[in-house]
DNA sequence: CTGCTATGAGACATCAATGTCTCACATGCG
DNA sequence: CGCATGTGAGACATTGATGTCTCATAGCAG
């Protein structure tokens, strides 16, 4: 049977378009069909027997998005140690898709009427449980809500990509800068205090 | 003569439109001339009337919106009193422009080649002498770099700016989020410290 | 009243992106 | 070899936004 081949294969192929196409949108939002063919190395017409249009391509960097939060969410281990940590082995893990989900993030701005899909709601609910979990442990403060928190978190992922891919924050830096303004704010303390050794 | 009267109409219609656009704009950011101009309520050839195109228009709330930034950055008196203080006044000032702050924030992703307006470069470099004098005097860390506070800065404006207009945060909230969340950070601090009374 | 000006409405032409189609080619398998 | 399948190239039609144009009308100053 070569279906099995056949299936194999376009996945492979669907995922090598889907990364390229996640990489040149990130940098440029609006690109046309042809430049996304183009950066992936085929052909209009393949790329879309893949896709059915731009929409459809858009769905699946959104499942892939969704897909690769998932998987750091489940990589950095939400529910283990400090709250502190988890934010930052969190941040750490979803880094190689913050390009990905800062293109996502103002992509959804414009969605407007639509149903947005299920799974950001799912990523937001767990996000905001790590932030809840932090708040009630007492190691972060209350007036700062956990929905508030998680849109922070968004922003700051995207606002950390794109200065990364403008040059003006080092690609080293990207977690520290993240993780310490998010949780230690720009603000000098007297003493960082550590709860758990 | 009737240029006086002339020009001084044009003015206030002119800023009128462009206020309109901007809050259809933050909210819709792909809308069309057409939605521009039934929001402003005027016929799309008087819009085109004002602004020779969709480019001229944008450029045209590009400078709306650097003229709200430098005057809030003006009103707020950033080199006077604590670095802390000056932060906390910024963004209550600048609270009114976030939305249109946002949608020139994601529209400049995809200015890519073209030169971006010199204006935005004083601005941020207003924003980031900010930064430096809090460091400079001991109020601000220094391991984060003001380039990056400043991004970071944006990145928060935009998100609050969202997660108000969806209602995820109350509109009164916007400033102490940003302000409490850029300065001190989600951790929850034994003492918040004054070095000022 | 008489013109002048800004406007609204609408008819186009244009342009770019998209979606669909055909055809030729190459790769791989029986 | 002969056939099937995936692909690239390109030719269309379509669609939506845009830019430009004309014309009728309302408001206003002289």
């Amino acid at each position: 049977m070569s279906h099995m081949r056949y299936s194999c294969l376009m996945a492979v192929d669907r995922d090598h378009v889907l990364r390229t196409a996640a990489a040149l949108l990130t940098r440029k939002s609006t690109a046309t069909m042809d430049e996304v063919a183009k950066a992936a190395g085929i052909s209009r017409a393949t790329l879309h027997r893949h896709f059915a249009g731009r929409d459809a391509l858009v769905r699946a960097l959104e499942s892939l998005g969704i897909a690769e939060c998932e998987a750091a969410l489940d990589a950095a281990r939400l529910d283990e140690g400090a709250a502190r940590d988890a934010v930052h082995r969190l941040v750490r893990e979803i880094e190689p898709a913050a390009g990905l989900l800062a293109f996502l993030y103002t992509e959804n701005q414009l969605f407007e009427g639509e149903e947005q899909n299920a799974g950001w709601a799912r990523i937001d609910e767990r996000i905001a449980a790590l932030f809840r979990r932090g708040q009630q442990s007492g190691e972060f403060r209350i007036d700062l809500t956990p929905a508030w928190l998680t849109e922070a978190l968004y922003g700051l992922l995207a606002s950390g990509a794109w200065a990364v891919s403008e040059g003006r924050v080092a690609r080293n830096d990207f977690t520290h800068m993240i993780v310490e303004l998010l949780l230690g704010g720009a603000l000098r303390q007297p003493e960082q205090p550590r709860e758990e050794s």
